[in-house]
RNA sequence: GCCGAUGUAGUUCAGUGGUAGAACAUUUUCUUGGUAAGAAAAAGGUCGUGGGUUCGAUUCCCACCAUCGGCUCCA
């Protein structure tokens, strides 16, 4: 009970907190508009017009806060008709807007009046600052802590989400209930940059960028390169047992086709300009599902052979917004691990249930357990950005939610997420700096088979038209990678660690030895190296350590001597000090067929 | 694309209106070390790119590019 109450109280502190913000940036620019300010997870926000600041600016804005709070300011609601409030804001065109809508849903104006208290005469004067409200708020500022707050940044945001309207100047800030709470969350995102793919990728020079090659397009660097293998030999073994067929396609096609995908007039311009040829424009392909529909229309298919899984790791290419990228998770060029199931209308469920228990083994193997699904479907609202197909809509969306149900897997529901063409169940996951994000998409295509001339011949002699699944359970290389990079903090399981084994000789004197023991694993197809630098013995498993290599192996004369090997495990999170130098004596024989066995087993 | 910030050696970062410095990494030498950094020396930079101001710009101003934090978008 208690905790339930304070976490509300911590709601109405932040939004009180919002409107501090305000009159605190209010008084020291005063020709600044107001839009809105809402409480966020684990703070607050508000967005202002005709400002011009800087994160600079932020510390004096925040040290004006803790002074208004200081001075136990008090909050007063009030109720204002349409004339009042006109009035009241009338230099304030955001919140004029908002008034009028509110006018016209009908709706009550209410108004938070901020007041000062004169103590000798216990009395409210002077209103310092109005702000158009719904509420709650605290009743003073006395119940703030002025320690449990912090201004963060400055961020651009347009006017209610839309990039029509003008952008507004947004200031964050971080609001908890005592200061130790604070401290530990910054504390906290302290820890998760460390986390952070684009760090990890560096440090173990997993993959790069390059100004002279291209904003967003990543090179993968040959440790990276095992883990995109390692990856793209499971989607394969997968995928085989589950009767999918492979595919290669090309990288670049003429308009035509995307013209007849509808990605032309959807997408244009985040695709990359079109290279002129002499029999026409190519362009890099956005997505690889025309080639597969090519693909299917090289011969006539009929039911007996539906559905038809056909499947590749396709390269794409999308001219994504300059400042829409973000290291792998946001790439210009990417492969997916794509494919298309070619369906009749009552194999759509089948199908995703497949789908579906595919995503859930991988997942299990990977020690995802922090995700949900999202069934996304249209905004009934916001027609014009989905294909106009009342009926193929609602079937459509009935069948997802059915195969949904039936899975057993939790999920939301996200309306306006579908893709255009139909819906799509994403699988979302929260990245360790706590952004939430698709790592993968299955969709339901309803449309692909009428503008492909998707069909087949029916168990009636008929031609039927097909539906289509698009479906990457794995994501993109790009995006998977850097997901796991941050799951394990580079410490990557045994199966996909670039270096399974690293072989380090305590001395010169151990280094024949040691390179005969290297061998003999990279013989069993174990990923080893040897460590065998003019340094020390402590350096060399430092740098192993900082490698995450799964399995150090330390090598003595004692060793050599009783034909053994001394295993040093790589720390892992969580473990005692004692457990983190745990180290064990191990013949090689039983050494390869240990690590080969965890190989094989993919022991997280 | 929009708002804000940043850009100095391979990496992480100091610093300055008078053509630059540390640590780690690299190379060489010494050292042969029993579980997370042994020592010394050397080499390494058109201070993101292009303009402008100035006797002189890496430093100040402008534009562009890239990256980062957000917004918008994500077939």
């Amino acid at each position: 009970m208690p905790k339930q109450k304070s976490s509300q109280n911590i709601e109405k502190v932040r939004h009180s907190l919002a409107h501090l913000l305000a009159m605190a940036v209010l008084e020291k620019y005063p020709k600044a508009e107001i839009g809105i300010g809402p409480t966020i997870e684990n703070g607050f926000y508000y967005d202002f017009g005709e400002i011009s600041i800087s994160d600079t600016d932020l510390p004096a804005i925040q040290k004006r806060m803790i002074e208004l709070i200081k001075q136990n300011l008090v909050f007063k609601k009030e109720n204002a008709s349409l004339a009042e409030a006109k009035k009241l804001f009338r230099n304030q065109p955001y919140k004029l807007e908002l008034i009028t809508e509110l006018h016209k849903a009908k709706k009550s104006i209410t108004i938070y009046k901020t007041f000062s208290i004169v103590k000798s005469q216990k009395s409210l004067v002077s209103s310092q600052f109005i702000d158009l409200c719904a509420g709650p708020h605290i009743k003073s500022t006395s119940e703030i802590n002025p320690d449990a707050f912090k201004l963060t940044k400055i961020a651009g945001a347009y006017w209610r989400g839309s990039e029509k309207n003008p952008m507004l100047t947004r200031i964050y800030g971080l609001a908890f209930e005592s200061k130790k709470e604070l401290d530990d969350y910054l504390k906290m995102m302290e820890e998760a940059e460390k986390r952070d793919h684009r760090k990890i990728g560096k440090d173990l020079e997993l993959f790069m960028f390059s100004e002279d090659i291209g904003p967003g397009l990543p090179f993968w660097l040959p440790k990276g390169m095992v883990i995109r293998e390692e990856l793209e030999k499971l989607a394969k073994e997968e995928e085989t047992k589950s009767d999918y067929v492979r595919v290669w396609t090309p990288h670049i096609a003429k308009s035509k086709i995307y013209e007849t995908s509808g990605h032309i007039p959807y997408y244009q311009d985040s695709m990359y300009p079109a290279i002129k040829a002499e029999d026409g424009d190519y362009y890099l392909k956005p997505m690889n599902c025309p080639f597969h529909y090519i693909i299917f229309k090289n011969k006539s298919h009929s039911y007996r052979e539906m559905p038809i899984r056909i499947a590749e790791y396709g390269t794409v290419y999308r001219y994504e917004k300059s400042g829409e990228l973000l290291g792998l998770f946001r790439p210009r060029g990417f492969t997916q691990n794509d494919a298309h199931i070619i369906c009749s209308a009552e194999q759509i469920k089948k199908e995703f249930l497949g789908v579906m228990e595919m995503h859930s083994r991988y997942y299990k193997m990977f020690g995802i357990k922090d995700f949900y699904m999202r069934l996304s479907l249209r905004d009934p609202k916001n027609k014009e950005k989905f294909i106009d197909n009342e009926k193929m809509w609602r079937y459509s969306e009935r069948v997802l939610k059915e195969a949904m149900e039936e899975s057993c897997l939790p999920y939301e529901i996200g309306i306006g997420e579908a893709a255009f063409y139909g819906p799509k169940i994403d699988f979302q996951v929260k990245s360790v700096i706590g952004k939430e994000y698709s790592v993968s998409t299955s969709q339901l295509d309803f449309s692909a088979g009428p503008r492909f001339e998707l069909t087949f011949i029916n168990n009636k002699s008929k031609e039927e038209t097909a539906f289509v699944i698009h479906r990457s359970p794995l994501g993109s290389h790009e995006r998977f990678i850097a997901f796991l990079i941050e799951h394990f903090a580079g410490a990557f399981p045994l199966w996909l660690a670039p270096v399974q084994a690293v072989v380090i000789p305590i001395s010169d004197k151990q280094k024949e030895y040691s390179a005969s023991i290297a061998e003999k694993l990279k013989a069993n197809n174990i990923r080893a190296a040897l460590s065998d630098a003019n340094e020390t013995l402590g350096k060399r498993i430092r740098e192993a350590e900082l490698q995450k290599i799964p399995y150090i192996l330390i090598i003595g004369e004692k060793e050599i001597q009783n034909q053994t090997i001394n295993i040093r495990y790589r720390n892992k999170e969580g473990l005692s000090a004692e457990a983190k130098t745990k180290v064990e004596e191990i013949k090689i024989e039983k050494l390869i067929e240990k690590i080969k066995e965890e190989i094989e087993k993919k022991i997280i």
